[in-house]
DNA sequence: TGTAGTGTTATAGCTATATAGAACACGACA
DNA sequence: TGTCGTGTTCTATATAGCTATAACACTACA
């Protein structure tokens, strides 16, 4: 998990998307643990509060649950839910807007995949 | 220009945005007088001091220039240079991540063309 | 000179986000 | 029983974003 958080949006949102992408690349696998509110707080400098609210929203999105005094959890059937409802979000919000701007800003294939290329490095 | 706002970045920076895609889309050519800074406040429903941020950062990027008792009014070159700047910056900062996630989803081409034309309608 | 537009500055208050530190409650294990 | 992990709650502070309202300064025009 990257370290460094940006100023586009807020920690505890950014925190929620990186544990999104564990669960999705397998990185965490169901029933796995996620690593402990404090862990994470001293790793990335942030408030533990700041990650129990990430937390608790996975939680209430039926992602984690919560074992007081053991830990947080993966649910059963947490990919694939978060696999479709990832899908459905990406597509119906996000898309729409980067499609145009790729438009907009006359990007063509070679272009895009160029970038994601370089990246890679 | 879209009424509503979103909660995933400050209503700033999306005025900000708007004005950006009205420059690049030939909605507002150079030379032209921005909407007043009260016209925006009271179509959009937000703070004047909030249009004035967004503006504020057009002008420190020498998009617009800011000439009291008259308006604001978009920079010759201004076109231009947005367009190397947003195409940049979409290169760089947005379209990695982007990829990551179009990957990780398995979307495929069709899939994002069919959100596209959906869109439209 | 007065009016009607423009940008600009000021004061004040509220909400959201994030921080710091501490302590409480639970569970497993030696 | 005590220890060490876990989650959970509490109090307090600071900053950013946004709101509301008002007034000041500039410009063009009748």
């Amino acid at each position: 998990m990257e370290h460094e958080w940006n100023a586009n949006q807020p920690i505890y949102r950014q925190l929620r998307g990186r544990i999104v992408e564990m669960i999705l690349d397998h990185v965490l696998e169901e029933g796995d643990p996620l690593p402990s509110v404090r862990n994470v707080a001293a790793e990335y400098r942030v408030n533990p509060l700041t990650v129990l609210k990430a937390y608790q929203q996975l939680a209430d999105d039926n992602i984690v649950e919560k074992r007081r005094g053991l830990g947080m959890f993966v649910n059963a059937g947490a990919r694939q839910l978060l696999f479709e409802a990832e899908r459905q979000r990406f597509l119906a919000e996000e898309w729409p807007a980067i499609s145009v701007t790729i438009e907009r800003l006359g990007l063509t294939p070679a272009d895009l995949l160029a970038a994601s290329r370089s990246k890679e490095q």
